[in-house]
RNA sequence: GGGGGUGUAGCUCAACUGGUAGAGCAACAGACUUUUAAUCUGUAGGUCGUGGGUUCGAGUCCCACCGCCCCCUCCA
């Protein structure tokens, strides 16, 4: 009996191999294996030349085909450069091949023998030695593919489920090569960013993720409570006012990639955890951060997918640089039809409702919310292409610096692709008299309500009292960029493993 | 939170207006010493998400609950 679920006779099937192969003194959990060559690298040595006479290697990998024929079988291993071909014959093999008739579909092994090519064709090893390298107790749900006439290859079966493939990552990896790649392309433009930040002197730095106070977005926060201080801490939801601590502290240029966590609704743009890059430099502004960007997402994407133009979600995407800079007030004022220096706080929550919004909700909408709703209302959408917004009201961005031309405003940007937001950039507040008014405006709409209000931080402010440098700084949110680099819908498509609730036992399953 | 859909064998899916569950693949036994979704013969495998109700009879109808997916709302 497994701690998930009642064991299959399938199972049943591989637990009497497993005995049998203990019997024969085999085990089945071997300690390592002295892998020579990956199947890749195996494949490549071969040459027409050699005949039957290949070199010979040693590969090993997790058996994902096998056809018996009695007193001979053909089978596939996989390993993470690929698969190749095995063959096992009794005349070669003697004894041996009774360990070989035991094995099951997604067994790991190793197998040395000579490299040869088959009469049809395919570049194989011929099995000298087997070793088992791991029994399998559990099939994997594998589909079978078929390469029709055409060349299209047809799955049969396979791992469909959304939910198992995301509650058995470990099972949606096992059998799907795609959806390894996929996670090694988000490795590759993570390993992108910190190297770009690295040749440009930024330090990567790690700032609390256990808070006693939370800061440096709007969010909603997971709390926990620590035992022994007996007092509440808070899950971060930014790294933003730890990062320009830093920059008071004298690093000038630090960035962090890590997760925040916001207990807030999922779907599929959100997971309460995410992957969150912010770097800070001091001496810049938020033009400088722009430049930035234009220069750091286009050498990304480059990397990571060969061109600047990319088709996803059956649009091309240009990330050729320079991108659009449009003003926040002209953005709205352009797609909305409201000026919002003149209207009233009516006039849009009746511009909302008319766009179909439900009028109970908008009622609730006041100040910055209500300004941040009519934009991504009628704004949003429209930014499919690479495009800066930018100038942001001041009430909606409490830790950015005024704008230097227009006081109504902040000097604030945001970078929109596919109608989403994937980076958030200000030149830094660092006037601690300005900053400590603007915590104590938050502090109202929070009395008033907003779960969602900054908090007033005296530790950030008494920092900004020893003098932080002008600064330019910015947060990007790398799984949507993934999103886009690799065509997935879902948030949970592109972080291993999404949050979940728990699976349900067996007993209480329709229960409560 | 609201609306829609869905949950059947290990996996992918069937089962007409209610009549007591079926296929492909996987599994098991046997045949086959260069095959490749191998093939051939045979066998086994299911409290039809959970609980209740209607009915002579429920996978199928009704109610509740649980999970998942999609759309709307919303935080990045």
């Amino acid at each position: 009996m497994t701690s998930t679920d009642a064991r299959t006779y399938v199972e049943e099937a591989r637990r009497e191999k497993l005995a049998a192969l203990t019997e024969m003194g085999v085990n089945p959990f071997a300690y390592r294996y002295e892998r020579t060559h990956t199947a890749a690298e195996a494949l490549g040595l071969y040459a027409d030349a050699m005949g039957d006479n290949g070199p010979e290697v040693a590969v090993a990998g997790r058996l994902v085909s096998m056809r018996g024929k009695g007193k001979t079988a053909f089978g596939h291993i996989e390993d993470a450069s690929g698969s190749i071909q095995l063959y096992f014959k009794q005349d070669t093999l003697g004894g041996t091949y009774d360990v070989v008739k035991l094995l099951d579909l997604d067994d790991h092994i190793g197998v040395r023998g000579r490299v040869f090519r088959t009469r049809t064709g395919e570049i194989t090893v011929q099995a000298a030695e087997v070793t088992v390298l791991a029994k399998s107790l559990r099939p994997l749900p594998r589909g079978k593919t078929q390469v029709t006439e055409d060349g299209t290859p047809v799955t049969y079966g396979g791992l469909q489920d959304p939910e198992t493939r995301y509650r058995q990552r470990y099972a949606d990896l096992a059998v799907h090569p795609d959806i390894r790649d996929l996670f090694r392309l988000r490795a590759r433009a993570i390993a992108f960013m910190r190297r770009y930040f690295d040749a440009r002197g930024f330090l990567e730095v790690e700032t609390p993720i256990l808070q006693s106070l939370y800061g440096g977005a709007a969010a909603r926060p997971f709390v926990t409570h620590h035992h022994s201080l007996d007092m509440p801490l808070y899950l971060r939801i930014a790294d933003e006012l730890y990062l320009k601590r830093l920059i008071v502290g004298g690093f000038e240029r630090v960035y962090e990639i890590g997760h925040d966590f916001r207990n807030e609704g999922m779907d599929r743009t959100h997971n309460p955890e995410f992957t969150m890059l912010e770097y800070y430099q001091a001496y810049a502004d938020y033009r400088d951060v722009m430049e930035t960007l234009e220069d750091l997402i286009p050498q990304l994407v480059e990397h990571c997918c060969g061109s600047l133009t990319i088709e996803r979600f059956g649009i091309t995407f240009d990330f050729t640089p320079p991108w659009p800079r449009v003003r926040f007030m002209e953005a709205v004022e352009e797609h909305a039809g409201v000026d919002l220096r003149t209207a009233t706080e009516d006039e849009l929550r009746e511009r909302l409702r008319a766009a179909g919004q439900d009028a109970e909700t908008v009622l609730e909408l006041s100040g910055g919310k209500l300004i941040d709703e009519v934009f991504k209302e009628f704004v949003e959408s429209t930014l499919v292409q690479p495009t800066f917004v930018i100038d942001y009201p001041k009430a909606l961005s409490p830790l950015a610096k005024l704008h230097r031309d227009d006081p109504s405003l902040t000097e604030r940007f945001e970078l929109f692709v596919q109608g989403r937001e994937i980076a958030n950039a200000f030149s830094e507040l660092n006037d601690p008299d300005d900053q400590r008014r603007r915590f104590e405006d938050q502090m109202a709409q929070r009395a008033a309500g907003d779960e969602e209000a900054h908090q007033l931080d005296e530790d950030y402010i008494r920092a900004l009292e020893y003098g932080m440098p002008p600064t330019g700084g910015m947060g990007l949110g790398v799984d949507r960029l993934v999103m886009l680099l690799t065509e997935q819908g879902s948030i949970r498509d592109v972080i291993l493993f999404p949050a979940m609730r728990p699976e349900p036992k067996e007993d209480d399953r329709a229960t409560s």
